[in-house]
DNA sequence: GCAAGGATATCG
DNA sequence: GATATCCTTGCA
């Protein structure tokens, strides 16, 4: 339900803007592959590779909104925390946290969307429109939702214009959108 | 408001 | 090899 754009070596914001290096690789392959990258240390964020052959460019997903798996979504938050606090359990704080997250913000943030799904570097290169994949990408309908487009988020450093494309599409009226209070009527 | 956290790209 | 920075999150 939301998803932001980074098109070609132009594009201040795209890991491509330093020409292709070992981490970006896959965003100069073919369409269609996972690209997921570790950022601030401690947050896997899902890409998936557009355009075709020799142009760099990806789509980030920052937010999905849970209709099925429920339970194995709060299993793959609950195995973030354990991971950044290096123990096998978790305090009772923390499973109270985990619990007052409500279903539809299980997945509100790039780094939650992978946390919830159980993503991490090594999915790196999967053929997500391979029916055979783990992690794949299946055909669905927004049900005539609208959608709405606004500048990405976090990409201060880029520069203008790069700041103000408006490069992140919306379902505007989801629940799910990331921030701290988008679900409640924010500002988006 | 800011610390945590580790890889990355770049500079010396 | 050292360092500044990062497509974030969840705390104080």
């Amino acid at each position: 339900v939301e998803v932001e754009a980074y098109i070609g070596e132009d594009d201040r914001a795209s890991h491509a803007r330093f020409g292709r290096t070992d981490r970006n690789a896959v965003m100069y392959g073919p369409p269609g592959m996972a690209y997921v990258y570790l950022v601030y240390g401690m947050h896997d964020c899902l890409n998936v590779v557009t355009e075709p052959t020799g142009r760099p460019a990806a789509v980030l997903v920052r937010a999905l909104e849970p209709l099925e798996g429920l339970s194995a979504m709060r299993a793959g938050r609950a195995d973030h925390v354990r991971r950044s606090r290096r123990s096998a359990n978790l305090t009772a704080r923390d499973r109270e946290r985990l619990a007052a997250v409500p279903d539809d913000r299980l997945a509100s943030g790039p780094g939650l969307v992978a946390a919830a799904m159980g993503i991490d570097r090594r999915a790196t290169g999967t053929d997500l429109l391979d029916p055979g994949s783990d992690l794949r990408i299946e055909a669905g309908s927004r049900a005539g939702r609208s959608v709405a487009a606004t500048p990405r988020l976090g990409i201060g450093y880029a520069g203008e214009p790069w700041v103000s494309r408006p490069w992140r599409l919306i379902l505007a009226d989801s629940p799910s959108l990331s921030g701290p209070s988008r679900g409640r009527g924010g500002r988006d």
